[in-house]
DNA sequence: TTATTTGTTTAGAATTATTCTAAACTGTTG
DNA sequence: CAACAGTTTAGAATAATTCTAAACAAATAA
């Protein structure tokens, strides 16, 4: 019986990936990296625990369940995701942790970015007393025409 | 053994619920008028299924959970009420069902609404191809001062 | 009014997303 | 490399919500 050795994925600088965990205070693990690697390798993206848990199946990653959902959440609080409210029942991360706004298909469920420079808040409302904002989301449902 | 007639709650004329009720495909059922009277007696309000259940329980109102449940659902489904997207576990129900947006504490998770002529949302983005809006959301996010 | 039909309620089971537990494991630091 | 603290994991636990199917009540027909 001969051991595998699997080869590294790295189409995002494992070194690079290393260091953004570090910063925030995470061992950079393998699965964390991993899944970081699916995360931040290209453009911006938009999951749920269990679509990147598929992802990571499909791409022969080993790595549980609970792992993304805990990484998920200590990359949202580091940070490095935003997280989307669209939908009660399940919750959507969002790689692009920029200031900017979102459309939701209510059709298909799909989630897409809406550049900051192309949507604006006047912001006039007095806040109740003693409180600051803590964030600004705004979300656009759109559905097909007719 | 006496039969105890429970005495009618009627904050909001039974009739102008049952018209309401009827108007939008309900029939007029014992518990969709009780919790119908709890959400459209007074103010406006923001509820989840179970602030609801334990309103009416503590209101001597003898109703079960997935009646409430049912309720929200077909009012909302109605137009009776309207869901805001504020978090990811629970969801919450708002009578005002005008065009409006939300603050929400995210220290004490309480929601309020943000009169629609305080706040407006500069709408410039192009929707995708043969798509049309659905409705529009904004969610400040507030907290405690330092 | 009574009978029939169809919609509604309900308890409890089922489902689903998410978190917890505690044991095995692995980065990191000295 | 030793030791510690942080991490992963399978599986159990939790919590919100929906489902099931039987009892019931509102609307309608007769």
């Amino acid at each position: 019986m001969e051991k595998v050795i699997s080869h590294t994925r790295q189409n995002y600088s494992t070194q690079t990936l290393t260091k953004k965990l570090r910063g925030v205070g995470l061992r950079a693990t393998r699965q964390r990296l991993d899944i970081g690697n699916l995360l931040f390798s290209g453009k911006d993206r938009h999951v749920t625990a269990e679509s990147l848990h598929d992802e990571a199946v499909a791409a022969g990653i080993r790595i549980s369940l609970a792992t993304i959902y805990n990484a998920l959440n200590q990359f949202r609080d580091a940070g490095l995701l935003r997280e989307v409210l669209v939908d009660p029942s399940r919750t959507y991360f969002d790689t692009n942790t920029s200031s900017h706004h979102h459309f939701f298909n209510v059709d298909n469920g799909h989630l897409t970015d809406i550049p900051h420079d192309e949507i604006s808040v006047s912001c006039l409302p007095t806040l109740p007393e003693g409180q600051i904002i803590d964030g600004v989301d705004v979300l656009i449902r759109i559905k097909p025409d007719a």
